[in-house]
DNA sequence: CTGAGCACCTGAGGGC
DNA sequence: TGCCCTCAGGTGCTCA
């Protein structure tokens, strides 16, 4: 489910539903696992700690307490939303009890998500990540030293998390068509000025999606329930046989990277 | 080292 | 209504 814009919007959420720094009383595991076991000793080691802030690094929310961090990946399906005990279904995997019974529930049907606890940023996975999309580090300098060698289409790159962080199978295509660039050209092979842009139109959609609430496609929810509104400006991702909205050409589509990729083959060369 | 393919898991939607 | 197939915002493993 989630890319950069949806966990983005996921954090901001819940950094104004924790903004008074309320007290983590119970870390409720309702299963052992989710796509690894989750590390209960390590978790309840949090309980009785404030939550400092609630932060984003690549597609991870951080639960920052002075004893340590609670990380949380949203894999395909999972979401974080205020929800009472009453209402609780059962792919609901973990509770983070607050202080005036407030409670946050993890659900993810797939599993595929994270829940861990981390000592600091200073080990992996956050070790082995790419430069964030807005910082300064993802420049073109650092792009063209990352992908001269890569023989691989553009849209792997770009979905490379130690490349940069963020951006999943939607925004890569959303991007390269931005940036009039198609998904299977060569990494090694763009010029500086077509990674550039790329940087560029990285930036500017992930921004525009944020702005958006990010995207809903079948079951993103923000932490209060609302949905994003961004998949009504998609301009490619999953619109094969419909016309550019740029041009007029069928989009095409096609398997890159493993997983369905959309472009016009006029618009981008 | 790289890249391709598959595995993990559930649910939604389409075709019959 | 129901069955069977395909597909879905991610990542990490194995194998060539």
């Amino acid at each position: 489910m989630p890319e950069l814009p949806e966990v983005e919007t996921v954090c901001r959420g819940l950094q104004k539903i924790l903004s008074k720094q309320p007290v983590l009383r119970r870390v409720e595991l309702r299963r052992a696992d989710l796509r690894n076991e989750m590390p209960l000793l390590k978790l309840q080691s949090l309980e009785g700690q404030k939550v400092l802030a609630v932060k984003r690094r690549a597609k991870y929310l951080i639960f920052e307490t002075k004893k340590g961090l609670l990380i949380s990946h949203l894999g395909m399906t999972g979401s974080w939303r205020v929800e009472s005990a009453e209402n609780m279904g059962k792919h609901d995997h973990v509770v983070l009890h607050f202080g005036s019974s407030l409670r946050l529930v993890f659900r993810d049907p797939r599993r595929f998500g994270i829940l861990d606890f981390k000592k600091s940023l200073s080990e992996p996975p956050f070790t082995e990540m790419g430069p964030e999309p807005f910082s300064d580090e993802f420049n073109v300098d650092y792009l063209r030293q990352q992908l001269k060698k890569r023989a691989s289409p553009i849209k792997n790159a770009l979905m490379d998390q130690r490349v940069v962080v963020g951006i999943g199978n939607i925004y890569a295509s959303e991007i390269l068509f931005e940036a009039g660039i198609r998904p299977q050209r060569r990494s090694g092979q763009l010029k500086a000025q077509q990674l550039q842009n790329i940087i560029d139109k990285t930036r500017e959609v992930l921004e525009r999606s944020i702005v958006a609430g990010g995207s809903t496609l079948q079951d993103f929810v923000h932490a209060d329930g609302e949905v994003g509104e961004f998949q009504d400006q998609f301009k490619v991702y999953g619109k094969s046989k419909e016309n550019c909205s740029c041009c007029g050409q069928k989009i095409r589509s096609q398997i890159i990277a493993g997983r369905n990729t959309f472009w016009c083959s006029k618009c981008q060369g």
